[in-house]
RNA sequence: UCCCUGGUAGCUCAAUGGCAGAGCAACCGGCUGUUAACCGGUGGGUUGUAGGUUCGAAUCCUACCCAGGGAGCCA
């Protein structure tokens, strides 16, 4: 007999076949013992009635509690009264494990709760839901930049200093000295498109921020595109079309989890580039007009950032930031050197900033004098600087955060249900 | 680091100065089509911790711990 997954058992009506998998629920009515089975791949219900089957395994059925694993073999039928419209009728059962009382039920659960089993919060219907489009969202991704000749680029996670000086980083013993967790692979990326033209890093991100709001993680994933010979009009032009490209995929392969997650998606089928391009001095107008006080010269705020949000369908580009807010690699724009060629992309619905990129400094004498004023460890950048000495050239790139972006995809309200195991400031368990 | 909110049965919550409760879960029993099944019964409490006020504290006060949300910073 065939063992088959759930998702497949349409194809085997009238067959007798086995399903590997876990009592997600049991309901029973005496003579009828109805099990919820799930596998991974979907949810079926199992019908064992008295008589048709052996008293042993009925009485079997009857034992078993939430979440034990079992091995059923049934026949597939199409019935309209089960959920999902096939069902297997139980010809034998073989227990695995009986499992024991189950600590997440049907019912609510606070957060804190299932944070702290999050390893068995792991197999609820929404859960599973949310990593499958976050597996999506990465493959898309990949299979956006092969498409448009970018490689792959691992950076290091060991690094020997910020490679901003701001933000605060996890630092480790290495040997006799000290390294810290990479929270950004940028500067390795532009190295590597002096090689390679365009390259893009995909890992693993550490910030020891004290961030505690529904936006943070102290470990997450980022993309790092890096290309040479692009200005900011064209690293935005792959921005838009990365986004678009992704959310099209998703509500095309995974409609099942969008719906099983309730997500309306009316809003994504429109995100197709391109996209609204606001400057810095425009954002700042719109928020006077919303009458949000708010001073040229320092960054948006989540609150800030959502407002402006408000005002378009799409995500907005806000371009040409003060160079004052943002990192010191940043190309001042040459026609008005106080603001830079950078661009936040927000997301609608309040997901806020998801990607942050610009146009990189590409001149050795302004490069040094930037790592000076942010007092910067001149030795740390000289690789660096390096770059502008060798045949510099123009380039750009930026940063998208998946969990930001699996969020506003998914439509849900914290980052910390879009990686299976979220780290955040007072939480590395489990 | 700062601000706000919360912590009562395994879970979700009620009780606002006067007997600590309900639903679900568990356990026992019933039910031949259930849909978070339903019905009857049983067990289940150091009210986050430590002090204080009071005849009397889950409830009021102080400190601390933990969690959630937000600010700052950022993706």
């Amino acid at each position: 007999m065939q063992t088959v997954n759930i998702s497949h058992v349409a194809e085997y009506v009238d067959e007798e076949v086995k399903i590997a998998g876990w009592v997600y629920n049991k309901r029973s009515s005496g003579s009828v013992i109805f099990l919820i089975l799930r596998d991974g791949t979907g949810f079926i219900q199992a019908v064992a009635v008295k008589g048709e089957i052996s008293d042993g395994d009925f009485q079997t059925c009857d034992e078993l509690t939430q979440e034990s694993s079992v091995v059923i073999s049934g026949k597939v039928r199409a019935d309209k009264r089960a959920p999902g419209g096939f069902e297997l009728a139980v010809t034998g059962i073989e227990v695995v494990q009986i499992a024991d009382e189950y600590p997440i039920s049907l019912k609510k659960h606070g957060v804190d709760f299932l944070m702290e089993r999050r390893h068995l919060w792991l197999r609820t219907p929404r859960q599973t839901a949310i990593l499958r489009i976050r597996h999506e969202v990465i493959k898309a991704i990949r299979d956006f930049f092969d498409e448009q000749g970018f490689v792959l680029i691992d950076a290091p996670i060991l690094t020997p200093s910020a490679c901003e000086g701001t933000t605060t980083l996890f630092s480790t013993e290495y040997f006799d000295s000290t390294a810290y967790l990479s929270q950004s692979g940028q500067l390795y990326m532009e190295a590597a498109a002096m090689a390679l033209g365009k390259v893009y890093c995909f890992g693993p991100t550490f910030r020891a921020e004290k961030s505690k709001t529904r936006r943070h993680l102290t470990e997450f994933w980022m993309v790092e595109p890096e290309m040479a010979w692009v200005d900011l009009d064209g690293n935005l032009k792959v921005q838009e079309e990365l986004v678009s490209y992704v959310i099209q995929r998703v509500l095309e392969e995974k409609k099942n989890e969008l719906e099983t997650i309730k997500r309306d998606t009316g809003r994504l089928e429109n995100i197709k580039p391109p996209f609204p391009r606001i400057s810095y001095d425009e954002a700042v107008e719109i928020l006077h007009k919303c009458g949000v006080e708010f001073e040229w010269g320092n960054d948006f705020g989540g609150g800030d950032e959502t407002v402006l949000a408000e005002q378009f369908e799409l995500p907005v580009f806000v371009h040409r930031y003060p160079s004052s807010v943002k990192a010191f690699y940043m190309k001042p724009d040459p026609e008005r050197p106080e603001v830079c060629l950078s661009a936040d992309l927000l997301a609608p619905e309040g997901y806020g900033e998801i990607i942050g990129g610009g146009q990189r400094i590409d001149d050795l004498e302004l490069l040094a004098s930037r790592i000076k004023e942010h007092n910067l460890p001149e030795e740390a950048y000289e690789w660096y600087m390096g770059l502008r000495r060798y045949g510099s050239v123009p380039h750009s790139g930026f940063g998208l955060g998946i969990e930001r972006f699996v969020a506003w995809i998914c439509g849900l309200d914290h980052v910390r249900e879009t990686i299976p195991f979220p780290r955040l400031l007072n939480r590395i368990y489990p």
